[in-house]
DNA sequence: AACAATATGTAACAATTGTTACACTTATTT
DNA sequence: AAATAAGTGTAACAATTGTTACATATTGTT
């Protein structure tokens, strides 16, 4: 049985009252399996028929290519919809092996009963839809970064960003430390540890700011500007 | 008045039955605005509170950065919505300015007429929702190609995907036309030209392939898959 | 056929980034 | 407080890519 406790942290579930869940699933088709650790869910290629809501554990996402060599590793936390934006896409199928974990339990909802729950719900709809519209957002924002070919216009990019962060605080503070450290900024550009102090070094060396470890002074916004390539 | 022959050829409406896109507009709030050559549309950060459907002429979308820089262009030709998955997003502000580049009419429909239009009709729901989903599909394959970080890599991908495609038709085949030619290549990469030139003949060198202009000749799918990075 | 426009092959050199290695600082654990 | 781990600063060198320039090839136009 599906209790509200399960979905409410659920991104695209947690719209549905409590008590209209009950109801809800009432006269629904679902099914609800349980993945012990290790186990394979889906497989990469493999038609995606269906809504899969990770309720409980946590299950990993491989992109493996032709040759067998991974890709990309992504670790997704219950509770979390899988592969929710493919399940409506021309061409719907994974685009990830996904494998479990920890012991893990999937709610899993076909098509049409996602369709006639969007009929059913309004709040449970746009939910959905908003749901996927943030991870597109999230994926331009993380292309617009990958666009830009420089570390250092990378850099500047982000410092600006945090910059604006900060005085949307307090404007007439250009002091903020960063939300990531340094090894972990260099992760989220792509590019290698060495090579991202070295370029926040060179940044300080022309005098638009001052860094020490993750605190950032910025003195001269007008050139970290003209370094946006 | 709007006519199916507007809407027909636009991604997200065309599922509505001509019969009924009269009706469906009958009882609904919206707006139609004309444009002429040059005038704005919207501006980067406006809050979004319409469906915008671009039913005649062209836009192009800038991005600039606080400074006023400009970093990505694109150009959009009628018909198309625009900034679809931005309208439900949490963050929901035109993340461009749009500016129109010829005589360019509009149709407008507020957030909650598309909710109700949703209600009334499943098919422009799904449509909606499916074109979305494309996107999201776009954006991940481009970021899954920005994310191998060698040219060879890139170019390693794209002959294997060009490959897989031909042999889908005949997979005793070896041999294909490459679907977009060098300086198209370039661009989608992210790469200047004669870098991509100059990789291309290297991986002709190690003898993995043969190139003649467009024309690509596969010998050693194996030697491709070991140069994804 | 001559011409122009566009695409491609290639080379030298500059700029940027990766790799590896190590000293040093700060945080965490024992 | 000492020991350990994690994060940071920096340097030398290798590898990759960008830039610029020009020759050649192909395509389309007149």
């Amino acid at each position: 049985m599906i209790t509200s406790l399960d979905l409410s942290r659920c991104p695209i579930c947690s719209a549905i009252a409590p008590n209209n869940l009950k109801e809800l699933f009432h006269n629904m088709e679902y099914k609800i399996e349980s993945h012990t650790k290790g186990a394979n869910i889906a497989r990469q290629g493999e038609q995606l028929k269906h809504l899969y809501i990770l309720i409980k554990g946590a299950v990993k996402t491989e992109m493996i290519t032709e040759n067998g060599g991974l890709l990309t590793i992504e670790i997704i936390k219950a509770p979390r919809p899988l592969a929710s934006a493919f399940l409506f896409a021309e061409s719907n199928v994974f685009p990830v092996d996904v494998t479990a974990i920890e012991e893990s339990t999937i709610l899993t909802i076909s098509k049409e009963e996602v369709i006639k729950l969007f009929q059913k719900d309004t709040a449970f709809l746009q939910r959905y839809i908003t749901y996927n519209s943030n991870v597109t957002q999230f994926l331009s924002k993380k292309l617009q970064i990958l666009t830009i070919k420089t570390i250092k216009g990378k850099l500047a990019h982000y410092l600006l960003e945090q910059l604006s962060k900060s005085h949307s605080i307090d404007p007439s503070n250009n002091i903020f430390i960063m939300d990531k450290n340094q090894t972990e900024l260099a992760k989220y550009f792509g590019v290698s540890r060495p090579a991202l102090a070295r370029t926040l070094a060179a940044i300080q060396q022309e005098g638009a700011i001052k860094a020490h470890r993750n605190k950032i002074t910025v003195f001269n916004k007008i050139l970290l500007q003209n370094m946006l390539d």
